[in-house]
DNA sequence: ATTGAAATTGCAACCGATTGCATTAATTTT
DNA sequence: AAAATTAATGCAATCGGTTGCAATTTCAAT
């Protein structure tokens, strides 16, 4: 009733009184074997209850059909719809996932770039902490040409491709809108800007603005965790303002809703006094009230692109150098938290 | 620069000029190899840049370090953090999680499960889909002895551990909590009762009625998908009943929401006209208004706890016939969508 | 110096699939 | 029917560690 002893090709071939090799063969349908004979093996193999055995495979082969993926955060709502979109791909086309987070450290995330080159990963994704400044940690991939791939949180490399969404462009598109609506005073509440994620945000900021000939106020300009103790924080910093904001674009939906439910709270008119516009299309931007304008970020888009470029180039589909960084779409979701007027057209 | 050969222990063991087994052993500090030997081996080693071929020693071994989760959608607030929960568990004891999602299909569950048995996981993690009444598909493991458990969505099994929160009793405690409030026509929206997990909640309802002494109207019972659209869906027919609920006790939180805000907007007021309670914490939950009583549900511990149970039982510390079934505490949140009155205490 | 036990190390057979090359069987051609 | 092709199959080495058992060393005890 259990363990029994697991078939291997030997026990087909013994059965059917052929040699290992032409079972072999004759598993994966090659045409040097008769086609009778490819029946019969395949046949008994099912009967039998056969499994290849992908630790043999894999060592005479040389490769596990293992992908690596290391995220500083699992549990959010974004990096669970990228890993997602991966999955996806990555079943599709026969291939594991093996997962591991870094929890923003950049000595875990070392760890674990060294724990997945021992597994022997066919390639690697990855979504880089906050901490991360330099890349030196992914050179054994990167010399024996191993395909990495980030997303997402990036650093740019040569070798490397990259996948992300144009956070420039976004936030420039927010801030304008909030400028449309009539803002002047816009606060951003962004991330630590060694991120290239949060750098780019805010030079969309700072760009809008300028189309508009509105100078960069510095008191405009936080800069946090985005957690949702940050929020609230920045809601206590923005009601101690003499002269105050009068929009806030966050560079996360966290951050701009405790912040903005804070002031809710404190007296303020969302979006009367204070118009916002926050960053990710979390589905809690779509419950609070009013509801959240924010920007789109595809997470599952992500996750599929990056899975499907990583093995495209294990295949030898795609060239590493040639495309290297992926730009994908993002669109302003416009909702009722930065609605000063009729929206026009 | 790229794809030099990898070091093996032949490798080490020519350049020392002693065998490979005394290598094998002394990478692994077998105190069978005197110390200065198992010394010298480890620093060539490290100096060579040798890592372990994993295929090779698992091959003998006969195990992968590899746990297999399966569960039916990544991308939810709460499974992404009972993975992570797992995922720390799992790294620190050496074994990596290979994921993938069934997409609330029984079919889909079924490949993955062969997947996974061809992978030859050492065990496996599994939350079943809605559809799946039965669990012959897992016979494979069970039949070999490989470890099975089962967390949040579960079926029993003599031979498969599973790990839950008491449904029925958070249930009875979110509704009596309506009750206590003043409530008296308490609607339950509830998911399809052939899952464990709903027919327990929905049992806790009915218990807590009768408990009070009221009779259950299955007027007020609903049974929907638990979707947004199902939320919104609730709130028109609840709009549409003459007699209306004067509290809504839903078995998901974004079913609650949905709900919640389309009937505000019809003009009820929560919690006066209608009260509301769900159930999982979700982040939503605290960002709407009013904020949603709901049930905690400890999705991190869940992870950590099946991780756990699954690797001792893989160590052999534990069996899995003596716990059978493990059940972590939940808890009631009470929050503004339920609170009538000051609370007492 | 001998002996015997304990400490080290090596031999060699695995684990199961893959694959270049040689061999044999089946078909065609002449 | 013999020769030349072509189709099928088998041989045997290989991938890199692991481990039971035998062989050798070391070292204290006599």
């Amino acid at each position: 009733m259990s363990h029994q002893r697991e078939i291997t090709i030997y026990d087909i071939a013994r059965e059917l009184d052929i040699s290992p090799a032409t079972v072999s063969r004759g598993l994966k349908d090659d045409p040097a074997v008769k086609k009778a004979t490819r029946k019969k093996i395949q046949d008994l193999a099912r009967q039998l209850g056969y499994r290849s055995n992908p630790f043999a495979s894999n060592l005479r082969k040389k490769h596990t059909h293992t992908i690596g993926v290391i995220v500083p955060r699992l549990s959010s709502y974004f990096m669970s719809t990228v890993i997602a979109g991966m999955e996806q791909v990555a079943t599709a086309e026969g291939y594991n996932l093996i997962i591991s987070q870094s929890s923003e450290s950049m000595a875990k995330e070392k760890n674990n770039v060294t724990t997945m080159f021992n597994s022997r990963v066919d390639g690697l994704l990855v979504s880089l902490t906050y901490e991360t400044d330099n890349i030196a940690h992914f050179e054994p991939f990167i010399n024996k040409g191993i395909p990495v791939i980030f997303f997402d949180r990036i650093l740019e490399h040569e070798l490397c491709m990259g996948i992300i969404i144009d956070n420039f462009k976004a936030a420039y598109e927010a801030t304008k809108h909030l400028l449309v609506q009539g803002c002047r005073r816009v606060m951003h509440i962004g991330g630590n800007p060694i991120s290239h994620v949060y750098s780019e945000r805010l030079r969309g900021y700072k760009k809008a603005l300028a189309d508009q000939k509105i100078s960069v106020d510095q008191k405009l300009i936080l800069t946090r965790n985005m957690s949702e103790e940050a929020g609230i924080e920045a809601a206590e910093h923005i009601l101690r303002m003499k002269q105050k904001p009068d929009a806030v674009f966050s560079a996360n939906d966290t951050c701009a809703i405790y912040c903005m439910l804070s002031l809710k709270k404190a007296g303020l008119r969302i979006p009367e006094d204070i118009a916002f516009a926050g960053f990710n299309n979390d589905p809690m931007s779509k419950v609070v009230e009013p509801a959240l304008t924010t920007v789109n970020y595809p997470g599952y888009a992500m996750g599929e692109s990056a899975a499907t470029q990583l093995i495209n180039h294990l295949n030898g589909i795609s060239a590493m150098k040639a495309t290297n960084i992926i730009v994908l779409r993002s669109e302003l979701l416009i909702r009722g938290s930065s609605l000063k007027k009729k929206s026009k057209s």
